[in-house]
DNA sequence: AAATATTGCGCAAACGATTGCCCTCGTGGG
DNA sequence: CCCACGAGGGCAATCGTTTGCGCAATATTT
């Protein structure tokens, strides 16, 4: 507790100014003459004064806080999703503040309200699954502060979100696996009850459906738990003997695949091909290297960042629904089967 | 911007009472009558009042923020730290305010006194690999706010560090490899600049050593860019037509080293064993799950979080050096070669 | 030389909350 | 009847900055 700082009027006092010259004089302020600032300068540099962000923010009425609120950190998209949040942030003076819900709609409930509290200036929203409407923003309109909702989101009008392009990802992976000439695949899914998961799978069927390639209900795997991922997978194999391709929407989902599929002694591409959405950093260290649909958590991040920048500086509420395409990336986890079948269109 | 919350005034006009009374009747203050307290408390709600935190804490000379500075986001050990640390943090109603410094010493140092501007109640860092010396840490000391150094740090008498028991893992995994009959192993190491990378490659030498096992130099990889593994990799077969078994001392290099390893066709454990140092996460999606010797990175942020807490609320500057012990996770990367050695202690 | 502009700086009120101290009752004891 | 005391609440200072306005002295204009 030796930490009593140097303040304004300390340096005040020493120069034998006022506090409101020396605060104008550090703020390189017109009013002020050279010789002045300059002594001034000194003199706060001598006797190594911190300005106090926190008075200096209260009066000006913001906080230069922006608030990140992720359901849980997992090791696949957080960290790339986060490096790009807060390189953005970073850039623009404002400091990112990370909270956990832990897919708890009431822990999700309380530190939207703790935002508040803090008077960030704004709030960067990743859904937790329990999450099923939004009222629980409101507050933040009613305080002025302008959230946005990425990656895991719901159905909403009323908020800005970002997301990767679900659905075309979904769509994208099953027309390539089909021009490999695959058309027995399986799809791995996660909780139905999450949005980002509905869209990959609608995609998934819808390319089905536009090619005429039938699809069984259990081509489609839903996995809660990774855990169930194994008994199902058995299940799928026992039920389609013909199977030869298989799609994972997650990057979760791949690499606990690609382990059961190794541990069966299954090869990849040969007795059946692989393929996700992911980041992109799983399947450069499986083997052999996954193609997959890639989305940039970093990109995510900086956009996302970028745009609740905006709206706090322009004070702007125009609500924007942004979907980032996913790109082909193509590794040598997929194998042609026969006659390849045209590609139906170009992206 | 229609943000023009609620304050004290607002309510005290209200209730026709003075702010005074206003903020102890809802700080439940004994001098305040029942009967007001619950007017008051019935206004507040009515307004949806929400108190300003930051007001608050400038009153109080504190501000309830915690920094944690890191180099950078990977995947394999931020996020279970980080998780860890924010749960202690959130426990305890501190929020979490996140860095990079992207492994450079200038970074750092501004994030540092960035730190001090924002007065924080405490710093947790994570060193870049920049970073030779710690004077930029003293502006911390001058404003007394306790730091804690963590996972990544060097040499140091003045600050308390919270790390993994580096040396000590690097010997238990040779023993560990020694006792299943490996004697000619490979060590794979990350920049020898990072103390964390020293120190466990010592403790992998200084069991060779105990053991009276040689190991040359080429058994020693050192690996700064994970590009080079390969080439390296390839070398020290060629090398060592003997080798048996393989130690990385991160998630990072495992995952690379075992798609490597299945690239070139090798098999584990029948043609090579494998085991390294991991958070436990990456060991239980590769093929076979990969025996390790465990630090949890959840652990490490939950000591890390209540050490720091503890140092900010007691006003206590004792420095302590912690060291977790990893634990032994005996998964089937390992085979047995010839007759095991007698183990030569125990932990 | 008088009127006006400009320069350089200080006063004091904010920002929103907390808290030490004092004041005013009403009541009970001596 | 007077005094002390406790309960309940208000005044005003404080945290560290910023900023609108005013004021003197100097500089510029006619």
């Amino acid at each position: 507790m030796a930490g009593n700082r140097i303040t304004l009027k300390d340096i005040a006092k020493t120069v034998g100014l006022s506090m409101a010259t020396v605060s104008r004089a550090l703020a390189d302020h017109p009013d002020i003459s050279r010789e002045t600032k300059e002594r001034v300068r000194e003199v706060a540099q001598a006797m190594s004064y911190i300005p106090n962000y926190r008075a200096r923010y209260l009066r000006a009425k913001h906080s230069r806080l922006i608030a990140l609120i992720v359901p849980e950190m997992n090791m696949f998209f957080m960290p790339s999703m986060i490096t790009g949040i807060n390189r953005v942030v970073q850039q623009n003076d404002y400091s990112l503040i990370v909270f956990q819900s832990d897919n708890s709609i009431v822990q999700e409930r309380r530190l939207v309200e703790y935002c508040t509290q803090l008077s960030a200036d704004g709030v960067l929203l990743v859904l937790s699954s329990e999450t099923a409407d939004l009222q629980h923003l409101d507050i933040l309109r009613d305080c002025g502060i302008p959230v946005v909702l990425l990656d895991k989101t719901i159905e909403t009008i009323k908020h800005t979100t970002i997301t990767i392009d679900d659905q075309d990802a979904g769509r994208e992976a099953a027309c390539y696996l089909f021009e490999h000439g695959h058309t027995r695949c399986l799809g791995i899914f996660s909780d139905q009850r999450q949005r980002i998961s509905a869209l990959r799978l609608k995609g998934f069927q819808r390319a089905h459906a536009e090619m005429g390639i039938p699809l069984a209900e259990s081509q489609i795997l839903r996995v809660a738990m990774v855990d169930e991922l194994e008994e199902q997978l058995d299940r799928a194999f026992a039920a389609h003997p013909d199977l030869s391709a298989i799609f994972t929407m997650t990057d979760e989902l791949l690499v606990h695949t690609h382990h059961l599929l190794s541990r069966r002694g299954t090869r990849i591409p040969e007795d059946v091909s692989l393929m996700a959405i992911s980041d992109g950093q799983a399947p450069t260290f499986l083997h052999p290297n996954v193609t997959h649909l890639r989305h940039s958590g970093v990109e995510l991040g900086e956009r996302t960042a970028h745009i609740l920048i905006g709206m706090i500086e322009h004070n702007s509420d125009a609500m924007m629904d942004v979907r980032i395409r996913t790109t082909l990336v193509e590794l040598g986890s997929v194998a042609t089967r026969s006659a390849p079948t045209k590609r139906r269109a170009k992206r």
